[in-house]
DNA sequence: AACATTTTTTAGACTAACCTAAATATTCTT
DNA sequence: AAGAATATTTAGGTTAGTCTAAAAAATGTT
């Protein structure tokens, strides 16, 4: 129906919009895409004439219904191919994401219905984010970031804004996993960096990991 | 590394080469691709500069050796795919080519890999095509066509040689599965068609389908 | 408000993969 | 072996998606 580079931009302004909200520029699209932004005006040009955003030269686009369905299409499929990856095939949650951003392109409405069969209907991906269901409807969790817990207080690790090999290598190390109970003991006025305890040990991450990882609130 | 329509001419000029032996040419690469004579003569001259078919003006192209591997891996690739689908996804065999035709060209050797091993390595696929390994080992089982059978003598449907859907369809409507035992009771010299017997029914097969039916000899 | 900076768009070019139409090779027929 | 038929290649064009460089619009600064 649409060619990838279509749904790679779809996909992309889709979770700018959820990031920074509606009206979203063509450099932040030309620099989360790795292009640049005359390749970009060009697409969202095109893009227009389909009907699947909506733009107005020199004031950003945003997605219209249409382009939104399909864009969360594309979303529900990486997210089922990255479970299946990490459940089925026992790969790492740090080492789906390359081959998700290929599998995400196969065309078939039964496969990716099956494919969910298959793998008891998932709510969550392996990076917490929430899985569309064929009707693009998700269940989107009560989070909170790290740096906005009182001290004192614990969540569960539910999901992480950050899910490239880099970051989840670094929590891997850290032996931070979803689902993990996290405490918060102190945040470091000076520089934001917080101490937090998990079942097994204490540490310190940065201001930068803190701001990165959401946490369900828990008494 | 290759682009999906390298892969696919890599995979047709295979595909040919076992049929018509070596030496594929211009125009039966262009049917079986659906193209145009032209375009297949642009792709061979890009191939070839690629060192993946020895190809000479008007004289038809074969692969080399790294063509052959790279055509082998699509086909693994393919293969595996197509079982994954029938297993595991409950997919009918006449179902499975066009997904597969597109998952074949995902890049990830790992990926492959595990996915083989989730299905157990299996030998074949569900049309009763042998299935490479990672070295581009596969074991050819000696088969005969039905046509080439003595009157009388029994075998096993090992593969079928037109896997389209049509023609599974059809053998589905008449009850006939890879793995079914089959006896052939008479050859009608005037037409070529067949009266065969399985273990629950009779039934005559034209000339046509049975040319399509490989059979592997059993007492 | 005027100038500087940044952002975005336009203009024009490139590549991969395809196409049509015309030219050239090869093969077939007699 | 010459002409006809067929197969293949060449020449030149198209589209999608990218690029660079230049132009235009928007924004920031004093």
């Amino acid at each position: 129906m649409y060619s990838q580079a279509e749904e790679n931009y779809l996909k992309c302004i889709y979770a700018l919009e959820m990031e920074h909200g509606e009206e979203v520029s063509t450099n932040l699209i030309a620099s989360k895409i790795k292009t640049k932004a005359s390749s970009v005006t060009d697409m969202l040009k095109k893009l227009s004439t389909k009907d699947l955003v909506a733009y107005k030269k020199y004031q950003g686009v945003k997605l219209t219904e249409r382009g939104r369905e399909t864009a969360l299409r594309v979303v529900r499929k990486h997210r089922l191919w990255e479970c299946f990856l990490v459940q089925k095939l026992d790969f790492k949650w740090d080492e789906v994401h390359e081959i998700a951003e290929q599998l995400e392109h196969i065309e078939s409405d039964l496969l990716i219905d099956k494919l969910d069969a298959f793998l008891r209907f998932p709510k969550t991906d392996p990076h917490g984010d929430p899985i569309p269901d064929k009707h693009g409807r998700m269940i989107i969790s009560e989070t909170v970031k790290v740096l906005d817990m009182k001290i004192g207080s614990s969540g569960i690790l539910t999901g992480v804004r950050d899910s490239s090999g880099p970051f989840l290598k670094y929590l891997n190390k850290k032996n931070l996993a979803l689902g993990d109970k996290i405490k918060v003991i102190d945040i470091e006025p000076y520089d934001q960096s917080v101490h937090i305890e998990t079942r097994t040990h204490r540490l310190v991450i940065s201001n930068n990991v803190a701001e990165n990882l959401y946490l369900r609130n828990v008494k």
